[in-house]
DNA sequence: CAGAGAATGTTGAGCTTTCAACTGATGGTC
DNA sequence: GACCATCAGTTGAAAGCTCAACATTCTCTG
């Protein structure tokens, strides 16, 4: 064993496998939460980034990045999102090789009826559980990870 | 649009943002730094347990709580890794439906070779770039989220 | 102690994700 | 304008995960 690693202290240690514990439950009960839907987060919130964007449509590269998804990955995914006609794909004339992922008003319909409830799951499993400091602490620590880390 | 929805505060909707694409940057690079020892951080966390359990070794019920896994998943993870030989199943004598999940010598081994790349990577992608407190902050918040929804 | 119900762990099929290879378009550069 | 590295997105096979059904054992209750 060499000495030199600079291991967890215990304070450290504990509060790193809650993270990890308490992501996995959440993670678990939201997915869960979003089922009736017949979505998972991960479906989710690719609705949700789509409905954000003017006329509620993304790039596949630029949807991929902010979920910090492989593009093969989404492809499949909304591939999937495409037959249940939640999305359409249309092919981008600026650049020929592009395709926009475009929310259906199916789509958009039914992320107005999951919104809500999952809403309500974020904010009982979490939010809502944690004083406004300490959760904005998680929105720092995470910011910072996510600038430190960068892009894929 | 009903009007009964608490939606999330702007200053919550991005912390919570910030700790979804925090933390799938996060798992990424941390399973993409185990990588090279053959592991992704699912078996580094099983092999962690065992070998911190008595005798290293756990009932697979017990070990799927701690990581939140459904036991099927379980089952077909250890079955991977005692294809690999680092962990090796023997079934429990005062309870014959059990099996004992053991950690064996080429799988601590292992373990002992990737656990300061993998601490080294903890600590330069979240740990060290908090503060105290605010990493503090983040193991509240989990904990107390772990306990809200608990087990499965 | 018989029998119902619950718990442990596995199985295999189906679905999702990963990985590497690929097509086609773009943007320089010479 | 031909070339070449790069970028956008897709593909299909392999690997991993989920789900429901199952066999076995345990436990509790009458």
């Amino acid at each position: 064993m060499t000495t030199g690693t600079r291991w967890l202290t215990a304070e450290q240690q504990v509060a790193w496998r809650a993270y990890l514990l308490g992501t996995a439950r959440l993670m678990a009960k939201l997915d869960d939460d979003l089922r009736q839907f017949g979505l998972g987060i991960n479906d989710y919130e690719i609705l949700v980034r789509l409905s954000e964007a003017p006329d509620r449509r993304l790039r596949m590269a630029d949807l991929a990045d902010r979920l910090h998804q492989s593009r093969s990955r989404l492809t499949h995914t909304v591939g999937r999102l495409e037959t249940a006609e939640l999305v359409r794909r249309t092919s981008c004339k600026s650049d020929k090789r592009g395709v926009w992922a475009e929310l259906t008003d199916a789509g958009f319909a039914l992320l107005e009826q999951a919104a809500p409830h999952h809403v309500e799951g974020v904010r009982a499993n979490l939010v809502d559980l944690a004083s406004a400091e300490d959760f904005a602490a998680v929105g720092r620590v995470f910011d910072t990870v996510s600038e430190h880390i960068g892009q894929r």
